[in-house]
RNA sequence: CGCGGGUUAGAGAAAUGGUGUCUCGUCAGGCUCAUAACCUGAAGAAGGUGGUUCGAUUCCACCACCCGCAACCA
């Protein structure tokens, strides 16, 4: 669910992008390297690369069952194309002096079978062996210079009073990188874990995965075979990253060194999203049965009521629990008694009293509600939408238009347009938040036509 | 005193130094164009203690409780 909550907001940054027409380049991928996938490949008896082969699909589904752009760009780590950048990536940051080889020193466990992290450790043990003593194992590895990177971490977040959205994530960033930094292991030995991609010069090792991966954000806008397309988009754009708030310190502080590293740009801003909880702000696991699956909620429902909850019900920055329950009773309350009810009480008059959908003006959103998107205050915005909504029916309510066309057709007629163009403003400012329901509801409007099946079903 | 976030009606959220807003739920009334929908009205709320202020839910301090993070899983 956290999943498709990132891809469902920046979709919607990216749509409204793309609505006030900028020129926009989105972006998604999966990580396909790592012990993660090896480990689970090796446990269904296939290659790793047969296994992310099959991961793939997945994810190109979701692309559909999130309502999400279909001219996306999609990487994966696998693609060739990404390995180069990778390694290409890694000789720069290499040649001007950022990498260089260490003893690694590890924690084993033999109970396990695997390697411990100190932050996994409790009281010097594993918590699940606890009696039997860490081995500690020596590799050579190459490590990045991270710690040279403090003061011009620090005068990137000074130079740019919005580089992290929202401001406590950065404040939150900042002390970390105040705190001092420390190297970090890069690669590993390819022995221990040949899934990954080769560092270059020395076919000994791997590039640890989350070095791999975070070069997909330059790597998908060209880099760095098409230096026309990657001038375009990184250097002279703004490149912007979505990302949940497990994920600051990668993309933020690691990655933005790296390309300091590197000699390349830095990011333009990165937005750290929520987590999604289950009830009560606990966290959705398999264990306590409380995961919601996304895929289950847009089959019943359909891909816009999914994303309306996400945008709309789900708090822009902060944790927000996701329930069927909750579910159920916004979409009964917004998409079946709010838009959709309205939609069809409006569309019933105008195709029984006018001849045609009146003229529609060119533009009618208001500059306020791409402001707060540009503030990626997506909760904001689709207040402004359900406001209107809101104001619509008490409109109709209060003007009667259904009496008044009995009584006056002209004066009817008058009314009833003006609630069509209204309605026809309110599908307009859908656009990024329920793309299927925009046009689906722009296409009635114009051929004067009411809904042949509610929109939105009340679901009891 | 490791770092950070949170605490707003029965539930979930928003805004705000001066009538506290929205959605669901509850109660009463209205309308009939509409998907047993829609509109109006009512009851119901700021964790605790201090401070700044003419005035604090908002700013500050402390306390309590909850939640993340504390770096090689990304």
């Amino acid at each position: 669910m956290g999943h498709a909550l990132e891809f469902v907001r920046a979709d919607a940054i990216a749509r409204y992008h793309a609505l006030v027409g900028d020129d926009v380049f989105f972006n998604s991928g999966t990580d396909e390297h790592g012990s993660k996938i090896y480990n689970k490949a090796k446990e269904l008896g296939i290659s790793p690369q047969e296994f992310v082969d099959q991961n793939v699909k997945d994810f190109y589904d979701s692309v559909k069952m999130f309502g999400v752009m279909e001219d996306i760009h999609f990487i994966r780590t696998s693609d060739p194309h990404h390995v180069k950048a990778a390694q290409e990536f890694w000789k720069k940051v290499s040649d001007n002096g950022y990498i260089y080889k260490k003893n690694y020193e590890a924690k084993y466990c033999t109970g396990c079978e695997q390697e411990k992290t100190d932050s996994e450790l409790v009281d010097g043990f594993c918590p699940e062996h606890p009696g039997v003593a860490l081995e500690k194992i020596n590799e050579e590895n190459y490590f990045f210079k991270f710690s040279e990177f403090q003061k011009p971490l620090l005068e990137l977040y000074d130079s740019r009073k919005d580089f992290v959205i929202p401001e406590f994530r950065f404040n939150e960033l900042r002390r970390f990188v105040e705190g001092g930094l420390q190297d970090f292991s890069i690669s590993r030995l390819k022995t221990k874990m040949p899934w990954g991609i080769e560092v270059p010069g020395d076919e000994s090792q791997v590039m640890y995965v989350w070095f791999d991966a975070l070069v997909n954000y330059i790597a998908t806008v060209g880099y760095p075979d098409d230096m026309e397309t990657f001038e375009k988009y990184w250097i002279n754009g703004t490149p912007t990253q979505y990302c949940g708030k497990d994920n600051t310190r990668f993309q933020a502080a690691m990655w933005q060194a790296m390309l300091l590293a590197a000699g390349l740009p830095n990011s333009y801003q990165i937005v750290v999203n929520g987590h999604i909880t289950a009830e009560g702000g606990v966290k959705m696991s398999k264990s306590l049965g409380n995961v919601v699956d996304p895929k289950e909620i847009a089959d019943e429902y359909g891909s816009d009521a999914l994303r309306c909850f996400l945008l709309k019900e789900i708090s822009n920055f902060e944790d927000s629990p996701f329930t069927l329950e909750r579910f159920k009773e916004a979409y009964n309350a917004n998409l079946a008694n709010g838009l959709g009810n309205l939609a069809s009480r409006i569309l019933t008059l105008s195709e029984k009293y006018l001849d045609a959908c009146p003229p529609i003006p060119e533009k009618s959103i208001p500059t306020e509600f791409f402001d707060l998107l540009s503030k990626y205050d997506i909760h904001g915005a689709c207040e402004m939408i359900w406001h209107r909504i809101n104001a619509l029916d008490k409109r109709i309510q209060e003007t009667a238009p259904f009496k008044v066309v009995k009584e006056d057709l002209e004066k009817g007629k008058e009314l009833i347009s003006e609630n069509v163009l209204e309605l026809y403003t309110i599908a307009r400012m859908l656009n990024p938040i329920m793309p299927n329901t925009n046009k689906v509801l722009k296409e009635l409007i114009k051929a004067n036509k009411k809904p042949e099946t509610p929109l939105f079903l009340r679901k009891d």
